[in-house]
RNA sequence: GAGGUUGUAGCUCAGUUGGUUAGAGCGUCGGAUUGUGGUUCCGAAGGUCGCGGGUUCGAGACCCGUCUUCCUCCCCA
């Protein structure tokens, strides 16, 4: 090796066992998904940059990845921009296309090039890696897949039910020890604004209180007032950060806050109702939880917003999301609300692995590996193997005559469960002998009968 | 975007205040064993010390830059 090789800042590759542990994990979405309806389709890697900038706000926009024009198009590169030290215009100038940042900008996109196409309302799933250019941390990565599923063209909060119990379904079949669906709303949010006042700093006030669990109260506080929030505000949300109990009683906390506040009343409603319709969560196990606490960064969200977290595992959401009304009006097209979640496969990844909750199956290799003694008796056992991959078995022949030992090593690396001999001593007294991997145990069979035997 | 941290064989890591020819374990390959793996024994191969520059008689070690790793912010899946 003449050169250190690496794969590009928060990138990875997955070998052979990694790529079969996140078929499983996408197969339990997408089967989940399958089961209520939702259709599957792709859209490109990159998009144009007028179709993704602006829509996650300023931070977003920072982490978009940028794809560099090329050819003659360089030319045209706004150097006079670059000169005024307008570099943002300047950027702009040298880029057309960017990496998708998420699946769902890129979905409202399609539905609204294709709203002839498709009806609605329309559910669809969709699982494709997305790129952020963010510096990789624990559990954060430059290059990741989300497997979302969103409903556009219904308003009605039996979506949010809906897309609820697929969470509950997935984490079910993947075996979660337990999970705790945080629930909260837009209305909420900006209905405990306005009872302050402070509507124009909604988004630092919901900043401040999102990182409530991580720094206290003392630290929202002094972040609110480091961010100019006078002591007659802070006394006012002080309530908030005292909301205790089961989900009806933190909404009842929450009426007497918001009392006289449509808005935020009728964001309590929502969560209300959909609290009402989930009464099949296992106690302790499978917590829906309210927690104004709760704000999602992306800020296209108007209604209520989910997020999921793994228990005993220490590890960001594993999924997110929530209503948005108007995110298709972005595209021009008006009055169709949607909603949806999204999960993130690489740290569902990450939590199952150190939780050692994929099954061991997933390890296993051949059923049966054919060595190699000579070409007539592989060509014999070619014909083997083909009738064995039409009883649905995985069968591999070893490739070449190499030595027995380096065979069997192969066969053991590979987790092959059974190999099979048959060589010319064999060949000589119509038999082949089969040998049990994990117990080394060999048994001698007739050649004529010895695939339904062995099958048997 | 801010601050810190890391990089030596395929992998995990030693390498003394700067001083000859940079080491170990595991893995790989060969042999003990010419038809039997996962245990054992013997042997071998494998390194531009991340990259570029600098200081020095002399740099894996010191300095600067850069890339990368992991972490704390910011933000997020």
């Amino acid at each position: 090796m003449s050169q250190k090789l690496n794969t590009p800042k928060g990138t990875r590759d997955h070998l052979p066992m990694d790529v079969r542990k996140r078929e499983y994990i996408f197969n339990a979405i997408s089967k989940a998904f399958e089961s209520y309806g939702y259709q599957p389709i792709e859209t490109p890697s990159f998009e144009l940059s007028s179709t993704l900038m602006g829509k996650y706000g300023e931070e977003g926009d920072r982490l978009i990845f940028r794809i560099l024009n090329s050819g003659d198009k360089l030319k045209k590169a706004d150097v006079e921009a670059l000169n005024n030290g307008q570099l943002a215009k300047f950027a702009h100038s040298l880029s057309e296309k960017a990496l998708r940042y998420d699946l769902t900008v890129p979905f409202a996109r399609f539905v609204v090039q294709h709203q002839n196409e498709i009806s609605f309302p329309f559910k669809r799933y969709q699982i494709q890696p997305v790129w952020r250019a963010d510096r990789p941390q624990h559990g954060r990565y430059q290059e990741f897949y989300q497997c979302d599923g969103d409903v556009v063209g219904s308003d009605s909060l039996r979506n949010e039910v809906e897309l609820i119990r697929i969470i509950q379904q997935v984490f079910r079949f993947l075996k979660l020890p337990g999970f705790t669906v945080k629930l909260n709303n837009r209305k909420v949010l900006s209905g405990i604004a306005q009872v302050c006042g402070i509507q124009d700093e909604l988004i630092s006030l919901t900043v401040a209180l999102d990182k409530l669990d991580k720094i206290g109260k003392e630290g929202v506080v002094n972040e609110l007032v480091s961010k100019g929030f006078n002591a007659e505000v802070l006394k006012k949300i002080e309530p908030l950060f005292e909301l205790q109990g089961s989900f009806n009683e933190r909404l009842l906390q929450l009426r007497d806050f918001l009392s006289g506040n449509e808005m935020g009343l009728l964001g309590l409603e929502e969560l209300s109702f959909v609290h009402s319709k989930l009464k099949d969560f296992i106690p302790g196990k499978e917590v829906l939880e309210l927690d104004v606490t709760l704000a999602r960064g992306l800020n296209y969200y108007t209604g209520i917003i989910i997020e999921v977290k793994a228990h005993e595992v220490e590890m960001g959401s594993i999924c997110g999301g929530g209503r948005y009304d108007d995110l298709t009006a972005l595209f021009g097209l008006k009055g169709l609300s949607g909603v949806g979640i999204s999960f993130g496969a690489d740290r569902i990844y990450d939590v199952l692995n150190s939780l050692d909750l994929f099954p061991s199956q997933l390890s296993m290799g051949p059923d049966i590996l054919f060595l190699n003694f000579s070409d007539t008796t592989a060509d014999v056992s070619d014909g083997w193997a083909a009738e064995l991959r039409s009883h649905g078995k995985t069968v591999e022949v070893y490739p070449s005559n190499a030595k027995l030992q380096k065979q069997m090593k192969y066969a053991n690396d590979r987790g092959a469960q059974w190999t099979a001999f048959y060589g010319d001593e064999e060949a000589a007294n119509q038999s082949i002998v089969l040998k049990n991997m994990t117990s080394g145990e060999q048994k001698t069979y007739n050649v004529a009968t010895w695939i339904s035997d062995w099958l048997g």
